[in-house]
DNA sequence: CTCCTTCATCGAACATATTCAAACACGGTT
DNA sequence: AACCGTGTTTGAATATGTTCGATGAAGGAG
């Protein structure tokens, strides 16, 4: 087993190597292979091999020169590592207006999705806030805030049950029902997709079901997409555009886009 | 691979060496046997047989070369850790005895707790098994197996929704009626105390009524409890023992305890 | 076209599970 | 005390699997 000379992960064992792959690939959207190749100092091959495994369990994507988050296609642009990180920090802006819309001592709604995941995190500290959501992701998150003091509890979380799909929701006539039996003011929902024509919409089927129960139980939707989002669509609308109160996106949506997408939801808000 | 000379822990007892291992590996993230062969001065088998257990416990993922800390996404909680280490020993033995309980192809449920968490290790690689569980922690464990998508399907995971009590079960309104919706050939419930007096009991009445909900769904119940919660009674009943088709419990249950159980469930299995 | 990336194949080194036997502790009997 | 069966822990041997790097050919990108 000959190491080469850059050695800042020498000894690790072949499964740390593919997790520390795969957090890096999480945390910046893309790697390239010759980085990894001096990073870990381990062959072209060996990396190859690791990217091909990663990509067999789903947590990635190969492309020609290294490999990239999943969700996104146009990956062969140059420069989509800047525009990837760009667009965490446009789901964190998102998240930060959309926060700003959760009423005090209200019930509110979050689909699985990361721009809800990072909306969920500046939840945790709202007091006399009740959470409904089918992420096990999110739910968990509220569990560990929960812990430390038993002064102040912060929200209460409600879990749908159902299935797990690959990105974390959970799913299927469980889900569905348990959702049509309860009520709330707001619901924050993601999407894969969001257009004129095919309004809110996501490749998995059951998922879009849920979503849909989601927003039939709101009183009122927010959506919650950037700017990428626009003009794609997934398998499945679960929504048309005229469902939508709120839409909270980011600066990155071409003015004609803003133009058009007025008309059609209630309220456009910018972060 | 053979002997080695270096010795900084020969003559340790068995459980010593292992303690070190689980806390290397807490440390820094895994370990290679090869190291562990070097460090304990023990042949490389030794070193496997200790990892082995150690998954087997739940304490370490083995992987090729060594073995690694078990994925982040579990949130630690101490109110569930703190009760894993007890009576570990018994609650394995009856979680070996309970899984040739479960029959292939068939639909099972797991209520939350530690016990029914150890059974439910044993469960991954069940396939064709329908799996309904009230607990987040049971529902990770398969989610992590899941892995490989075409090739060998494990078990499907069906999450009851509802609140998350602190320890790590889900219940409420929500849990229950979702249950209700759901048949299966045997639901396997864990409890804090089992009496005839008392039945099944816990000190959450919402635990409780899941419970109930679970019982009721189920064509037979199984119970699995070790010996130290016999005679023990919580705030609430969810079961009397003439609902309990088989109750699987360990060696340390007393002569005289037993004979009285076995006069009031179907059948007393002792691993 | 040229340069770089990718992939298939192979052999070497390494890791693993399985099986068997030796060493050791324990508990009770003679 | 010595003896013996039982069960546990450990190490060695072997066959099988897995990882990894070198090589060279095929295929994209610019």
């Amino acid at each position: 087993m000959a190491q080469a000379e850059t050695d800042e992960g020498r000894g690790l064992l072949a499964e740390q190597r593919r997790a520390a792959i795969a957090a890096e690939v999480r945390a910046r959207g893309g790697v390239r292979v010759t980085d990894l190749v001096l990073r870990f100092g381990v062959s072209d091959m060996t990396v190859r091999r690791d990217l091909d495994a990663l990509a067999r369990d789903g947590l990635l994507e190969k492309v020609h020169g290294g490999a990239v988050a999943l969700g996104e296609s146009s990956a062969h642009e140059p420069g989509f590592e800047a525009k990837r990180t760009l667009e965490t920090a446009a789901k964190e802006a998102i998240a930060e207006a959309a926060a700003a819309l959760v009423p005090r001592g209200g019930a509110v709604a979050l689909s699985a999705g990361t721009t809800t995941y990072a909306l969920a995190r500046r939840l945790t500290d709202v007091s006399e806030l009740t959470v409904v959501t089918n992420s096990m992701r999110i739910a968990e998150l509220f569990a560990q805030r929960l812990r430390p003091p038993g002064a102040r509890h912060g929200a209460t979380v409600v879990l749908t049950g159902g299935m797990r799909t690959p990105s974390d929701a959970l799913v299927g006539p469980v889900a569905d029902q348990a959702i049509r039996s309860l009520n709330f003011d707001l619901a924050f929902v993601g999407c894969h997709g969001i257009s004129i024509a095919a309004g809110l919409s996501t490749p998995n089927l059951a998922e879009a079901e849920t979503n849909r129960a989601l927003i039939a139980a709101a009183r009122r939707v927010v959506a919650v997409a950037d700017h990428s989002k626009w003009g794609l669509a997934g398998l499945a609308t679960f929504a048309p555009l005229t469902a939508v109160d709120t839409w909270v996106t980011d600066g990155g949506l071409a003015e004609t886009a803003c133009a058009e997408a007025a008309e059609h939801v209630r309220h456009l808000l910018i972060a």
